[in-house]
DNA sequence: TTAAAAATTTAGATTAGTCTAAAAATAATA
DNA sequence: TATTATTTTTAGACTAATCTAAATTTTTAA
């Protein structure tokens, strides 16, 4: 098995991944809050337990090992994610630290009765998909509500950043994950957006209109 | 907060301490499958964190700091067990493993919200006392089946052996936690018994009655 | 009450993960 | 292309937790 701070630094480059072709030391250490030095150590024990494709000063990739390893912890965190919130009366903006230990429980069998206990969900609090048991989801065809265009509707159905204070923020103003908006007016001078929401007209900054995920 | 290594010392040192006064550098290794050198290393620390009384060579007991930290984690342990065996229909000789890494999820609101959506259990699957979340608890007056006298009666409510072998036998011969016994017949040569259970006749060992509880 | 046995502690290493500072390689730019 | 800036790696050190082997203390029992 693998320890926590492996599964740690597996996990991050899947997640940097998704964004770039390979991924540097800079970024995961960024990622992590260690220093470049601590990542360099750890990528060549990783290199040597074939869970990613390491050569020094290229950056790297997961070998499909080192991505299977990584999608099952994806797996636990949202499934995780996922519990606290419809079991348990966590609110969004809470279960994400809870479930970044909770997604390093090893129990192969625990993590798949829970999905089974909560009718195998497809997507986390947050919008995310929940990996199947073999690592397979079907990702939504996500768009930021600043890459609308006026008169144009969509659903509300994931977020870019999950700080807690934007979390906080999208529930505060009743934006939240099912609610169908609507752009009424973007404001060609900072680009904040007026839009529809049940009727009633909400006005929200370029930043938010950018971490705000829609489908059409 | 304390690692997990501390942790499992704290515990384990409390569950020693429900046996004996004053508890020992060699029981803690048996009981942590260490060496009694890595005992004393980690003693001093936990000293040092006011956890513990300790002085070489004279053994240890917990400190109400320590005590108060020991009971958290048995608290979570068994909660854990009870959720699994209760939500996840876990069987009873299958959750130990998995409540030794989930009794280590530090969050104090999973817990406890954990605690009342399962609607306070009192007693986690193997019949042991559920601490609530100031540590009180009520422990049931128990006794091993091996110390009555024939005729008696008592209904099963704990188990002084955990192993998944014990278990799985207790399963099997139906012997369960809840169940009424009238023991029958206690053999004078080697102390095996033969009780009733539902209208039928079962006989068990002198090893199998000294680690089984029961209530009158 | 002393000698042997058992328990406990100390000394010195090891491994995982981290750090800072310095060196080396790569990328940017003049 | 040559120089500078940035990124990455190496060197060397530190902490937590562990180990073996040796020394010390306590206990047992002759
Ligand atoms: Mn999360
Ligand atoms: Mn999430
Ligand atoms: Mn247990
Ligand atoms: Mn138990």
């Amino acid at each position: 098995m693998n320890t926590f701070t492996e599964e740690n630094y597996l996990k991050a480059i899947y997640h940097l991944s998704t964004q770039h072709d390979s991924v540097s030391t800079n970024q995961i250490a960024a990622s992590l809050n260690t220093r470049a030095a601590s990542v360099t150590d750890m990528l060549k024990k990783l290199a040597d337990k074939r869970l990613i494709n390491y050569e020094r000063y290229q950056g790297v990739t997961l070998s499909p090992q080192g991505e299977k390893v990584a999608l099952s912890i994806v797996r636990k965190h949202r499934l995780w994610e996922y519990f606290l919130v419809e079991k348990l009366n966590f609110k969004w903006d809470e279960v994400h630290e809870v479930a970044e230990e909770l997604e390093h429980i090893s129990s192969r069998d625990l993590v798949d009765r829970l999905d089974e206990f909560m009718g195998h969900p497809k997507f986390d609090p947050h919008g995310d998909p929940i990996p199947d048991k073999n690592g397979h989801f079907k990702a939504n065809e996500l768009k930021p509500v600043s890459s609308l265009s006026v008169n144009t509707t969509g659903i509300i159905s994931g977020v870019r950043e999950h700080s807690p204070a934007f979390l906080q923020y999208l529930e505060k103003i009743k934006l939240v994950i099912g609610k169908e908006i609507k752009v009424c007016e973007i404001n060609s001078y900072d680009h904040s957006i007026t839009l529809l929401l049940e009727d009633e007209m909400l006005y929200i900054s370029r930043d938010v209109a950018n971490n705000l995920l829609i489908t059409l």
